[in-house]
DNA sequence: AATGAATGAGGATTCATTCAT
DNA sequence: AATGAATGAATCCTCATTCAT
């Protein structure tokens, strides 16, 4: 997502929503880009503004900080793979398809961003320990949504239940926040086919012990 | 100017404890638990020689540089993971019984060493490209070893062949690498029954299906 | 991120000295006496920016290293040569007068810029290697230049042809760069007269053997 | 000179004179070598000893400091031109042969041991006050041996007399100076050919005027 | 005569952030 | 809304030298 390419300008008078978000949304993006790449730590704020075509005075004007804008990043993440779980989760199908849906989805989304999934999985720590515990409180409310469609398959015996579901959870959780340290683009298996091994290496793990 | 194991004055007498241990083995000590802590870049050379009680100069005298000392954590925490694998897998015991224990032991030693898991995760990527090269190739041997096992039971008929072995590896590296984030030491499970429950939820996710 | 020519904030009043001046100028007039009176090496960045009475963040605005502050040094004493050699040069007076004025000119220049003969004697090799190439390269330039009066007489039968002509430029620029290691201002010769000196003894050096 | 390649220790026990001799000598031919390459302050002790093939303790056994190496290799070939010019200069030839054959002689031997040269040129300034004045003062007595030759040709009228003595005398240790900074060996001319052309030049160059 | 571990002071550089304009 | 000069603290690393053995 967020791709927009590089709207330049042009009538400037005219058309000022647009370009007027460009700015913060420019420098979300390339922060973004570079976070990934080199971490947070090692990149400055310097390369951002540069990247985004911007100084840093502009910079400072939309963000109060560094922190802020890695914060932005994954509060955005964070909205987004919400409102993905909530929309499936909570349909009327069956709880094994909404299970599989809502794993493939986290993958396939994950893949799309890979970056913000690498940004994740390395530099949630670097965030000062305030916002740092925003977004885990948000993350732990994924978790918690996801983890009662699985408490939900226990009780009903769908699910094997000798297993503490957090465990399954956390196991889960685990592999897709790996997959920007393994996953490359234009490798044999689409986002898709990755998302749906997933999803059945998880619900076949769950399924009761002596089921098929 | 690097390794000088072992120099052990002849128990000087008093102080048994973390006093007597090797410079350079205090240094690895300090420089693991501040590391995981907080971050590789936000951990300075000042702060681990003074949690380790020498000089700037004594570390550079052991160490070529604050890369080297992470380094040297991923050597030695790979080294023990390879012998530990290379050990049960090559044993003659049933695949089944040969890949549960390496999937539990892999989660015990992960966790017996969490500080080490997370550093793992969190600050690979900033060791120089070299040095990054030599652990991902032999990070990379030890999850070719591991898919070996996997394969085996795929040719055999004892394991699923519908999903890429490699696909399963990390599907299950993604898990053990993510204990050191949510894991604490303290809470209701231990580390064998995590590593047990781990090792059930892969083997049960790649029996073949239709079969219990 | 350099260069940021002539602020100049409207004559502020006061102090109209040192303290007015530019930074960058501060900076180059502060480290050039420093590296005359130390040498590059012994003369610390901090020591610059107190002589300069900035700050180091300040000098790295402007300078992208200690080293760019010697080769800016270099680069304006070789660039205001070169102009006052192709003046001289390239005039339509008798080419013994032009030889005359050419080293006589050179010279007086070294002399009111001892600072930055010392300098080049001294610390060139401590350039990194792309920017002593950079120099290099137009020292040579400024060789050339100047070897082709030489030529050019020769070839007249004005000069001595038995001697190759660069071996002539390097025996009176050896000369004219080591004014730094013994001439000491307020003797009882003044830089001109140094100057008439030096331009006589070379002209003398090669006139055609037997003639006066 | 000073090249003695080599000499590994084969009789121990027996000609210990030579083998004793070596470890300081074989530090003082790298120390040469080093600082011409690098620059006395770019230089480390640990460059030095390792080049040696020795330890810094062994150094400090033989060297009080970093400063004795390089003076010692000061006052070696001060010591050995200053012979060279006595020699030379206290002969009974005529006298312009005797300030042909110095001026020669000092290139050649330059020219021989183009690492002291540069040295000289270069590291000097570094040296600690009280060695670097004595090494001012040995050249100092080096330049008036010389210059008594120019006067007493002077005074006999058979140099020009129109330039102070030690002008001249400054002007070409200049040039010879600086052959360091040019002079390549393999070039096109042997060390006694450019020795030779400096002695011409400057014996041409004091000709009293409008004499051949 | 020689080792090599350890010291401790100092060096260049980077960087997030501020502020006058 | 935006600039960019300036700050100042922190960081990694180097090195000559010492000293117990």
């Amino acid at each position: 997502m967020t791709r927009s390419t590089a709207r330049k300008t042009g009538d400037v008078a005219a058309a000022p929503g647009e370009d007027q978000a460009a700015v913060p949304r420019r420098l979300l993006q390339q922060a973004t880009k570079l976070f990934a790449k080199k971490g947070f730590d090692r990149t400055s704020v310097q390369e951002i503004v540069e990247a985004a075509g911007v100084t840093k005075g502009a910079m400072y004007h939309y963000f109060g900080s560094k922190d802020d804008l890695l914060y932005e990043i994954y509060a955005r993440v964070l909205r987004e793979q919400m409102k993905q779980l909530e929309g499936v989760a909570s349909s009327d199908a069956p709880l094994r398809e909404r299970l599989t849906a809502a794993a493939s989805d986290v993958v396939v989304s994950s893949i799309d961003n890979l970056d913000d999934s690498t940004i994740f999985l390395q530099s949630m720590h670097q965030l000062n320990a305030e916002k740092q515990k925003a977004v885990r409180a948000e993350r732990r409310r994924y978790h918690e949504r996801f983890r009662a469609m699985i408490e939900e398959g226990q009780a009903s015996g769908e699910f094997r239940d000798d297993k503490p579901a957090d465990v399954i959870v956390d196991f889960f959780f685990g592999s897709v926040h790996h997959l920007g340290s393994w996953y490359r683009r234009g490798g044999s298996l689409s986002a898709r086919q990755i998302g749906d091994h997933y999803a059945d290496l998880l619900l076949d793990a769950i399924r009761p012990p002596g089921r098929s």
